[in-house]
DNA sequence: GCAAAAGTGTTTGTCGTACACCCATGA
DNA sequence: TCATGGGTGTACGACAAACACTTTTGC
């Protein structure tokens, strides 16, 4: 499998520029990001993010929305958004390459088909990455874990519906910290981010009282909280 | 002055790629952006944001303060920060150009020397603008007014040293409505954002009592406010 | 003394956290 | 009825906003 960085096309006399996107899902209880490895020099075996060059006709967001449709079911992201350029002059080798980085979501409950040179790691346990990718896995993971605390996010990691105790996982594993289910409700709820679907699932094996199925209000992010300081008069 | 975007170099094959910076000072008590007056094709005689192409052995940050010290002492930028990729295929006519956009800051109580063909603007009555550099203009206002509310960023806006009632009115400018001195102080001081000098200001014609001088410690960006909800156990 | 401007003290409301307590189920 | 896991009620602390009050100057 070719990738754009490889290629060194002779008639590619200008700055080339190429979009990567760092795609997190929790997988067993932990963050993990999806990478392929590369099969040809530079960085022969070392594992790298998916994306490739833009093209004439797109801008950034469409090319990584296009370049990860040859990698995964593109209609199992839910969410994408950008995070920032790199640009070092020799952040690839022989080829000046400026990079739009982007943050991609794949909910929880979904496995998507990847090609074969393509694995899902923990972002705490990485492979050697090529590149400058490993800074842009952490980016990814940083900007997840900020919007976490201020936004609705969670709703691109977690399933349609699910048990609080079900979404405490979800974040715990995006924090890398445990988070308390009780204060994890009542603050998405009172927010407005949490709703209850009235019905449960039925109890586990060992008892214990049939958890309710919760939703996200909304599909789309959202600001649940301002924390504005300063605010103007209401 | 030529300027990058009107080129059109016949040997430039593929996409270039350029730095702009929207440079936010507050002037008059109003927020207001440096703009330069084009002199030709295309959209001649709009203004437009300073910036242009990204050379070969840098950086984009290294790029825009290299083409902003064109135009203003760069010494007087408090602070820089990387905005986001706008990267229409048409956003300029002929040529494809992806741009990286920047927010720079400059101090209220310095007027830096700026070429001939260039002016201040309120941000909220801009003039005609080239290509898409309102939409850019409105990214860096948005970024200044949210990031006044939970980190220090008010240090580059401010003079060296201050009154709470100078600092009230930068904050006003610059976010758009008024606010409160007593808060202002108050917050920032909890915060350990901002810290009495000692001295003291003597007082204004119509007397009253003398104000004190403040300083912010420290002049880098820092988070002031983590708004972090579920914290780690401390 | 009085007006004007600056700065402090106090109260109130909101919100996140911690923790005790109650609920619903299986064995 | 007891253990287990799920959910709610309540108390506490931190903090921002509003506003009253005190301080320090010029006239």
């Amino acid at each position: 499998m070719p990738h754009p960085n490889t290629a060194g096309h002779p008639n590619e006399s200008d700055a080339g520029h190429e979009v990567l996107a760092g795609v997190l899902q929790v997988r067993d209880d932990q963050l993990q990001v999806m990478l392929w490895q590369r099969a040809r020099e530079p960085d022969v075996h070392r594992w790298s993010l998916p994306g490739g060059r833009l093209a004439a006709t797109e801008d950034v967001e469409t090319s990584i929305r296009r370049q990860l449709a040859e990698k995964v079911d593109v209609h199992k992201l839910s969410h994408v958004e950008q995070l920032s350029v790199f640009s070092a002059p020799h952040r690839v080798p022989d080829r000046r390459v400026v990079a739009t980085a982007f943050l991609g979501l794949v909910p929880s409950d979904v496995d998507p088909e990847v090609p074969a040179d393509t694995r899902w790691h923990p972002v705490e346990a990485l492979p050697p990455t090529a590149f400058d990718h490993e800074q842009i896995v952490l980016a990814a993971r940083d900007r997840l874990r900020a919007k976490l605390s201020y936004t609705n996010i969670g709703f691109a990691l977690a399933p349609a519906e699910f048990t609080v105790s079900e979404l405490r996982g979800i974040y715990s594993a995006a924090l890398g910290y445990q988070v308390a289910p009780t204060n994890l409700q009542r603050v998405l709820t009172r927010r407005g981010a949490l709703e209850p679907t009235g019905r449960t699932l039925p109890a586990g094996p060992a008892g214990g009282r049939p958890p309710a199925l919760f939703r996200f209000t909304s599909r789309d992010l959202q600001v649940t909280d301002p924390f504005a300081v300063f605010r103007p008069p209401s």
